[in-house]
DNA sequence: GTTTTTGCATCACGACTGTAATGTAAAACG
DNA sequence: CGTTTTACATTACAGTCGTGATGCAAAAAC
């Protein structure tokens, strides 16, 4: 038989080709060609590797999360030992705002599959599973209510970030304004 | 020729099937022949009323524009004669939020449209000035950073409510506790 | 009453979709 | 060395898509 192949390897070199077709047309130009092409391969690979488009795109959302976790992991690793309380959470919440190429087009992705999950229950589970525990290490860290509004408050900035709708700036003054009412002006 | 039709009164027909496909199988499944389905008839008086499938795209985002702003103006209204800006303010945020199954509906297809407006410029302007309108509303009647957190915050509760991250009290004590931050416990 | 216009239905077209079937070459295995 | 297994390519299929062309009955216009 032919080399070997590392099957997850392979696996991720499609879901990142499904997430730059993503990215740059919308999850509705994702299909088995379209990100076959991207890859630089053809349908039958995509097929090996993944027997039916939903296992495909299920796979490309873990993916999703993956890079969201890993940005986090090098930000907190970026602040030194332990950090103040509420540098850590500031860290972490500028990770998930979509304020450089990369991370508007993991938010691109991210938010085309917040459509789609909703027809999809499996997927949703998966997004679900991803903020709640989000929420979840925000809330060893400061008042659980306050947790929960910091993360919706997030996810809204990232939002009209995505769309244009809210500068870079206003973004993060919101966050910082929201953080000093939370933690106290500095 | 035929009994003459009101031509706005056709295609808001044909919008409101086609948000009821769009709810109940997402945005992907809107296609011509789905919602005239749908609406009891065939694609060709849909082709009728909206030349492209774009223009009929649109045409239903506003529809849902308009719903939300007569939801909003109800909400006042009932409110009663010089409400308090708090009170105000806490009846329209929360008609941005998907509560009951009505508004559940145009929230998933406000949701898809956002997805949608990622590759559609003409699209996101809509939305763009939807947003704006409604926080200069707001700037109105409270600071205006605080304005901007708020919208924020109603469209991240609203995206976790309608993927049953949260339940309504959660995001309602969210809502309430910024309103508190902001106007002072009452 | 004839003509014209309007509302809508029907059908055809080429492009695209996800999936299944089949083929082939190469490397691992006995 | 021969056999089996694996990686991938190619092709075929049935279905759906948006769109354009054509048809036709009904009512308005004259």
């Amino acid at each position: 038989m032919p080399k070997r192949v590392d099957p997850t390897e392979r696996r991720t070199q499609i879901a990142d080709a499904l997430m730059r077709v993503a990215a740059e047309r919308g999850l509705e130009a994702v299909s088995l060609r379209h990100v076959a092409a991207e890859a630089g391969a053809t349908t039958g690979l995509v097929q090996h590797y993944f027997g039916t488009k939903d296992e495909m795109m299920l796979f490309a959302l873990e993916v999703v999360s993956g890079h969201i976790g890993q940005r986090m992991e090098a930000a907190v690793n970026a602040l030194g030992p332990s950090p103040a309380p509420r540098d850590l959470i500031r860290a972490l919440a500028v990770q998930l705002l979509p304020l450089d190429e990369q991370r508007r087009a993991d938010g691109r992705v991210g938010l085309a599959f917040f459509a789609y999950a909703a027809t999809r229950p499996d997927v949703a589970e998966v997004q679900r599973r991803g903020s709640q525990g989000l929420r979840d290490f925000f809330a060893t860290m400061m008042p659980e209510p306050a947790a929960t509004t910091l993360l919706a408050l997030v996810e809204g900035l990232a939002l009209y970030l995505l769309t244009d709708t809210y500068s870079a700036a206003t973004a993060l003054g919101a966050l910082d304004g929201y953080l000093d009412s939370v933690f106290g002006r500095p």
